[in-house]
RNA sequence: GCCGGAAUGGCGGAAUUGGUAGACGCGCACGACUCAAAAUCGUGUUCCGAAAGGAGUGGAGGUUCGAUUCCUCUUUCCGGCACCA
């Protein structure tokens, strides 16, 4: 090869490799195959910037491995290509979306194949092609069909500048994710997917997907968000005495009235700290209590105010509400009367959209009750076991109540404590309550009995009483205690004599405070108590054990919630954050929704009249009203026709056997951007097809994917849909596979030279056309593999290309000074390289495969040269991450006929990587001295000698050794 | 606040059953080539020190003959979720 010319070679081999349909996937192929795929863009018009490709140019490499290992490799490619940018590009440009999207699919297809990307473009798709949407169609009908979408009027999220309601995955922070407006709550009619149905079957699927970054399992845990309680009733009382009942549902769905809260809760065992119920502002009951409600002036403009608020301003901010005054709800697990508020705290669509506050046991309920001074009731303390001193088996179980006194003496800053003679022990002043005493003069008692101090004074109350299980050696007893901690400070030091008994029993300490801490003292409860001292009252949120709660008395939390529960004829329920899939927005530019509204019902359409094309317009704006643009349509969106023996209404002038002729009115919503890209990769395996969504022995032979690459952005919205609509159509038997994607990764984002997101507003984009005209295709995708760890985000750096251009130079050096016959470290390192590239592309470890090679050619180039035997198959290993230079070694220079991606991998030799001598580290008392060369596999007597023998090691040994540690052709280190 | 992840030279990063920290690349310095520059090639490059030697993987402890790796505590940064009862 005479100069190395990226631009001749890569436009030679791109053509050459779309000539030949090197990458077309094979459809009826009895080889094991591979199924890799890209999340398919959504085509902007401002084309790719280098961030892009990292993830493009990952599964290049991977496929084009495998294709070489003889997988039946499919690597398709394909245009996400409805949805709100492209309408709104259309707008601004005055043109039809159809055409934008024509134009900039045209720009990232050119920018992509000029990258050399192994895509089979015989697969292409784009979801609005009609022949695409009409399966989207067709699945969106099967989940009508079935119950699974429905028409609803809940206030749902909307964009006041898109002018389209959104689903809550849509919303960051409370905005649109696409144009960061505040959302409003509108009530819209809209269609909705019963995407909770299937939360569970999401939630325990996702421990069989070992190949997905944890990270993602993580989001989608929390956004599946399941949590398990109770519903249970509280019985509404009024002044006026009125009792029947209902339930408290979000506030648009109907019931009848009076009237009942019904609540969810996770803690049903602290249920006896009820201190009020609090309803959402949007309750309908309410109203229904209106002429209960003695400040309703009050209450009605506070539901006003609420109304005016930002969903987002709702979650800002110190909570506010307002009480029904004259209203109370029964706590049904002891009859108690409490009193009801509103709060915007409270949400109304999740649970029943009330809730019993237990401030004592919740933070929200807490701050609530502080605010509005709202009783705090204690009913669950924390329970510790004492392992030091745990129960003995066979003792008797005796329950007691101690005082705890921790007395601070503030002149010298320190604590009184005794220390037991017999025992090893530390501990503050403790001891029973006797009859009729009560909690300070028992402490006050207790310190004079066993200290003498006789002037203490009462600071506070260390909070509620803490439990501990611990055994009582000296009463051979096993103790269950409840401990109340009390606060003093001394006084002065006046002291009685202390009676002789106690004195033998133990010595008074004053510990300084600086050692006054758990570490140091016995009694387990002191964490507590010291930070009670120290700290206001905090709600005790954990589980613990339950006081103050009649015959639950002592049982663990966990024990408590189903017994408390089945007692107040309550039931255990589980609830989940993810929320019903907001189907439906009022844009032009989606999939229509194939339904018609005729005498208050709605039809589907016949499955043989999809697709049910978009039709044209003149206008694409959307409303303020809530209809999309279809629905100024009058020709498209009016219709006449018959309902068919299915049930279906059939557009038609006439009816066949006589059926009636009905108008009815074309559903003018249009589906969510999400809707075409829940089910994509099924059609690259069949995309042709007219009869079916997917052929079924395709499916059976390509699915599941088995590697997905695409961004973290896509963690909850597009895999949650996608995982759904999977699981849907395996229901309904079109495919085999109950999840979609084997193995999953996240290429880390590109940042731009400065450290910033690379953006126009910026004006820091780098663009990958300019790379590659610079550096090559070739230089640019090894320095994309090469730059860091595939997961991680890192900054761009254009010098860095330098490097990978003279690595692709340096082999094309390599390639003209072929000789003979190679040094044998060469045969061996290049065996250890094949072994570590073939395993390092599947881990998706680019960086380190490039590093490894890089090091062989330097070694290549030190060691003299290399034979074009193990030449060809370093660039065999190399052709993944750089095609076109070593298509054109492989051609022009090794004199082969066809593409060296159809070539057969190297396989590695483990038996070449032997080598005689290795390099031995010499530790002398931990410290790295020196190292060794000795014989492959020497003995440690061997070593041993070798090390006496090296003057500026031996050097470090004074004396006989202790301990020799031998690790064989590692180190040798020698303990003195 | 909760849940994840990370922290290593001037920079990106490498190092897995705990065994010679800094591979590879960038940058930088010096040298070769050149009238000169660029490009290219070569040599060197963790820090302190002339050297011997010592220190060193965010910080503090611990386990070990030996810790970037394991344990405890802690700081900072990034990501996700966030009034979800």
């Amino acid at each position: 090869m005479k100069k190395y010319d990226h631009k001749a070679i890569e436009k030679k081999w791109q053509d050459f490799w779309n000539e030949q349909g090197v990458y077309k996937a094979n459809s009826s192929s009895s080889l094991p195959k591979k199924y890799i795929l890209d999340m398919f863009p959504y085509p902007s018009g401002a084309g790719l910037h280098v961030g892009h490709p990292k993830g493009y140019i990952a599964t290049d490499i991977l496929s084009r491995m495998y294709r070489m290992q003889g997988f039946n490799v499919l690597h398709p490619m394909g245009w996400d290509a409805f949805g709100l940018p492209a309408e709104q590009f259309a707008i601004k440009n005055k043109m039809h979306p159809s055409i934008a999207v024509d134009q900039n699919v045209a720009t990232f297809k050119e920018q992509l194949s000029i990258i050399g990307l192994d895509y089979d473009w015989s697969r292409e798709l784009k979801t609005t092609d009609p022949a695409y949407y009409k399966w989207t169609q067709w699945a969106f009908l099967q989940m009508f069909k079935k119950g699974l979408a429905f028409e609803s009027h809940e206030p749902i999220n909307w964009c006041p500048s898109c002018k389209t309601g959104l689903a809550n995955e849509d919303l960051e922070d409370g905005k649109c994710e696409r144009c960061g407006s505040e959302v409003e709550k509108k009530p819209l009619r809209q269609w909705v997917i019963r995407i909770t149905d299937y939360a569970e079957r999401m939630l325990a699927d996702l421990d069989k997907l070992d190949k997905w970054p944890d990270s993602v399992k993580m989001s989608q845990r929390n956004w599946i968000g399941k949590s398990e309680g109770a519903e249970i009733t509280f019985q509404i009382t009024t002044n006026s005495l009125l009792k029947t009942q209902t339930q408290a549902q979000p506030f648009s769905k109907d019931h009848s009235s009076p009237y009942f809260i019904s609540v969810f809760t996770t803690r049903p065992d602290t249920l006896f700290g009820v201190t009020y119920v609090v309803l959402a502002p949007e309750s309908k009951l309410v109203f229904d209590l209106k002429d209960s409600i003695q400040n309703w002036d009050e209450v009605k403009n506070y539901i006003e105010e609420t109304k005016k608020k930002s969903p987002l301003d709702r979650q800002k901010g110190e909570k506010t509400g307002v009480e029904l005054q004259g209203v109370f709800a029964v706590n049904p697990a002891n009859n108690e009367e409490v009193p009801v508020w509103i709060a915007d705290y409270v949400l109304a669509d999740y649970g029943t959209g009330a809730v019993m506050a237990v401030p004592a046991h919740d933070e929200r309920d807490f701050e609530f009750a502080k605010k509005y001074n709202l009783e705090i009731r204690d009913v669950v303390i924390p329970s510790i076991i004492d392992h030091k001193n745990s129960h003995k088996e066979n003792w008797p179980v005796v329950e007691r109540n101690n005082i705890h006194a921790v007395v601070y003496n503030p002149k010298n800053d320190s604590y009184l404590t005794l220390a037991w003679k017999n025992h090893n022990w530390k501990t503050i002043v403790l001891g029973g309550i006797d009859e009729g005493e009560d909690l300070i003069a028992a402490a006050k008692r207790e310190v004079l009995e066993e200290t003498g101090y006789k002037n203490i004074e009462f600071k506070k109350y260390l909070g509620s009483p803490i439990q501990s299980l611990y055994s009582a050696d000296h009463k051979q007893q096993n103790r269950i205690a409840y401990s109340h901690g009390l606060y003093f400070e001394l006084i002065n030091d006046e002291q009685e004599e202390v009676s002789s008994s106690e004195k033998d029993l133990f010595d008074i300490v004053w510990m300084d405070s600086k050692q006054f801490i758990p570490e140091n003292i016995t009694n387990v409860e002191l964490p507590f108590w010291l930070d009670r001292i120290k700290n206001d009252k905090k709600p005790f949120v954990e589980s613990g054990v339950l006081i103050d709660s009649q015959n639950f008395k002592g049982l663990t939390s966990e024990e408590a919630k189903a017994k408390i529960t089945e007692f107040v004829g309550g039931k255990m329920k589980t609830t989940y954050k993810l929320r019903d899939w907001v189907f439906s927005r009022q844009r032009y530019w989606g999939e229509p929704i194939p339904l018609v509204h005729a005498g208050g019902k709605v039809y589907s359409i016949p499955e043989s009249d999809l697709p049910l094309k978009l039709p044209e317009v003149e206008n694409y704006e959307p409303s303020d009203s809530g209809e999309s643009p279809l629905a100024d349509i009058s020709e498209w969106v009016n219709v006449r026709g018959y309902i068919n023996s299915l049930g279906e209404f059939v557009v038609a002038g006439k009816s066949p056997n006589g059926e009636e002729i009905i108008e009815g009115r074309r559903e003018t919503n249009t589906m969510p951007q999400w809707a075409g890209s829940c089910w994509y990769y099924l059609r690259y395996i069949d995309p042709n097809n007219s009869e079916v969504l997917v052929d079924r022995n395709l499916e059976q032979y390509w699915q599941p994917v088995d590697v997905y690459v695409g961004g973290m952005e896509h963690a909850t919205r597009h895999l949650i849909y996608a995982r759904f609509w999977h699981k849907f159509l395996f229901d309904i038997g079109v495919v085999n596979t109950e999840e979609p994607f084997a193995e999953l990764h996240a290429p880390g984002l590109i940042l731009a030279e400065d450290g910033r997101k690379m953006s126009k507003r910026w004006g820091n984009v780098i663009n990958p056309d300019d790379m590659v005209e610079r550096f090559g295709a070739d230089a640019f995708r090894l320095y994309e593999a090469f730059m860091g760890p595939f997961d991680d985000a890192i900054a761009w750096n254009t010098d860095g290309l330098v490097g990978t251009r003279r690595f692709v130079e340096r082999v094309v050096r390599i390639s003209e000074n072929l000789v003979d016959e190679e040094k044998e470290i060469l045969t061996r390192e290049l065996h250890k390289l094949i072994k570590k590239v073939t395993l390092d592309i599947p881990a998706f470890k680019f960086n380190t495969a490039v590093a490894a090679m890089m090091t062989f050619v330097n070694l290549v180039e030190k060691e003299g040269g290399m034979t074009e035997q193990s030449f060809v198959d370093f660039v065999k290993i190399l052709a993944p991450f750089a095609p076109h230079i070593t298509e054109e070694l492989w051609n022009d220079f090794i004199g082969q006929q066809s593409s060296i991606h159809k070539s057969v991998w190297p396989e590695f030799d483990e038996s070449k990587m032997t080598q005689d001598e290795v390099n031995i580290a010499v530790q002398i008392n931990g410290k790295i001295k020196g190292s060794l060369t000795v014989s492959f596999g020497a003995s440690q007597d061997d070593v041993w000698q070798k090390v006496q023998e090296n003057g500026s090691i031996a050097r470090h040994i004074t004396g006989e050794p202790k301990k020799i540690i031998f690790v064989p052709n590692k180190l040798i280190s020698i303990v003195l």
